[in-house]
DNA sequence: TTCAATCTTGGAAACGTTTCCAAGATTGAG
DNA sequence: CTCAATCTTGGAAACGTTTCCAAGATTGAA
């Protein structure tokens, strides 16, 4: 019938002894006699006794809590780093305590201040813009152990990042040589997103090394609900374009479906290259081309970066930039074939994707 | 320099009063003097001072805080899940821990206890088996504020779950509609998740309802890796079938893939089935016919009821088991077709399929 | 049997809050 | 100008731990 959770000074109590003791006991640290060891025990197996974290924490300043700020979760992406993250975190027994943004910057902001307030021990985190951040500013004040993920270093802070702009360079690779020379980029929430911006600017920088038509930027302001829509509109409004890098796959796949509507033939008509490399991508046909990346390794090593500082431990190495992405193709890219349904000996002309 | 955060003590000092007069003037509880606010504000200010949730928790035996125990992020619909809570909680001014059971009882108990030890005010988790979890019992016994999300109410909890019996009648009777007879049921973890069984069960129920064969359970262990050789052995050790019901989409989907890789048509040589409508499957062609779920509203509902009993507001009305779901058609399931490649007569014999 | 060394034990302080309470300061009415 | 009512303020206790320290109990060797 009590309510409240048994503390250790019932425990204490009920055991007969102080409440030093029972700490000592229960924690195996210090000495007691075999008969109080007992006693102790069988009073908090009998009670149901749970140390309180916040009590413990209160004292000894460590809440064995890291925190977790990304964009939102319905990006497998994030939703594969904060699952490593958490698992990597619990593996060293500490807990992550999860908040998203939805790449906005006065949540991003908030969520720094709510946690920090919690006392997290850590933080790991992916912001909208690295370099312009109020909450990475807050962290750097408090000088509280932190690593960001998917975002550049910045701020002295380490990083576990894609290189987005070598990855942008290999897909204008990719396209030049299948052949295409009027390409666009994709971008769903394009000022929200520096990951967005830095795979825009490597891909036009790479665009006009490789002596192709500037990219068309093309950006998207609004939501799932009628994005399919503003696809079709806008693909149909740009149609001498042969390829189309999307800034992310689920986008790339949306383009997708979006062009086929329009009766486009992939990638004959139209060449499509995702980034983040999320399975779903091979579950399509033809397979979504794509970088690919990988969230569980930084989202694990992230937290190995913030738990190495936290315990004193060498610094885990961070990936070399070329080993933070890997191309992957599949036949949604091909070379561009002029003329409409009819193009078949002209696609077969050419050396068969994949 | 200073590595310690401050506290209010620090800001009692600055500002020249007590500590209980920086409490009330931070908190606006309280009468204070102008001249005296305006020192603490500002002292505060200087400092860069933020209450700490610990000390205040301590004393207020309220953590602001909701533990979250789905079985993985992987899957989209616990990923929208928690999104879900996690923002119906920050609405609220509540936070969210994290903890990923990975379909194992003894993680989902250890992240059961973890929680309870950081005092979260309530919990919100879906469960491997809510009929005998040790999780619930410790839960119950602490009684703690608890909502279950798509487990079958338990423990005299509330939960807001999916009508899986139901649903998968509806399945049942869609094959039948169609002149399946011998079908099939695919599962992942088939021993780790009630939900699976349910589903299992209900649509064996409805299959003898209806008149069908008893559906071939086709089981599957292990994980992701060699996920498609397996699909592709037990599809083609299973060549009779001519509809199978996946227990979720993501192996609806593989099986998808897996079946072409034999060189099977979908639907005229194996109609598939899903279970929770991710949107993946409106991406791929045929569409995938599936159970729509709606994990956003499970989850924010479960976060409501609980704090509704945290708060003792009005607990908010569970949706009517007819509610949580909706059968959603799609191409992916059609009329079996007689004969290998050439069963084109046939297949428009019978009805277009949606 | 005795004394020193060791083991066992519990009181008390500290961690950062909130809040009760009493005391001192201010106000206003008569 | 006086007294009561009100406002402002800070000390202290409480929340649940851990840990320092000193005191009491036990052990073992001579």
């Amino acid at each position: 019938m009590r309510s409240r959770p048994p503390t250790i000074k019932d425990v204490a109590e009920q055991a007969g002894c102080g409440i030093a003791t029972v700490s000592r006991v229960l924690n195996g640290t210090g000495s007691a006699s075999a008969d109080t060891r007992r006693k102790v025990l069988s009073a908090a197996d009998a009670l149901g006794f749970e140390f309180s974290a916040l009590g413990r924490s209160l004292q000894s300043s460590s809440t064995k809590t890291i925190g977790c700020i990304v964009p939102s979760l319905a990006n497998p992406v994030f939703a594969e780093v904060v699952q490593a993250a958490q698992q990597e975190a619990h593996r060293e027994g500490y807990q992550l305590i999860l908040a998203c943004s939805e790449y906005d910057e006065t949540q991003e902001l908030q969520a720094a201040r709510t946690l920090i307030s919690k006392q997290v021990d850590g933080l790991v985190l992916t912001v909208n813009n690295a370099s312009d951040s109020e909450a990475l500013e807050l962290i750097r004040a408090r000088q509280l152990p932190c690593c960001l993920v998917y975002n550049r270093a910045s701020f002295g802070l380490p990083a576990w990042a894609v290189d987005n702009r070598a990855a942008a360079r290999e897909v204008a690779q990719a396209f030049h040589d299948q052949g295409h020379v009027q390409t666009g980029f994709l971008a769903l929430r394009f000022h929200r997103s520096d990951r967005s911006r830095e795979r825009y600017e490597g891909f036009a920088a790479a665009c006009r090394e490789f002596g192709m038509a500037d990219p068309l930027l093309l950006e998207i302001e609004e939501q799932d609900g009628n994005l399919l829509e503003l696809l079709g509109t806008l693909l149909a409004e740009h149609q001498a374009l042969t390829g189309i890098f999307a800034s992310n796959d689920f986008l790339a796949l949306a383009a997708m479906k979006a062009a086929r509507a329009l009766g486009k033939r992939i990638p004959d008509d139209l060449s499509l290259v995702g980034f983040d490399g999320i399975s779903t991508g091979l579950l399509v046909d033809p397979h979504l081309a794509t970088v690919e990346t990988d969230p569980r390794t930084m989202g694990q090593g992230a937290v190995q970066s913030v738990l190495a500082r936290l315990l004193d431990r060498p610094t885990p190495e961070l990936p070399s930039a070329a080993a933070t992405f890997s191309f992957r193709t599949g036949g949604s890219l091909g070379p561009p074939v002029r003329g409409k349904a009819d193009g078949r000996e002209a696609a077969t002309s050419l050396p068969s994707h994949e």
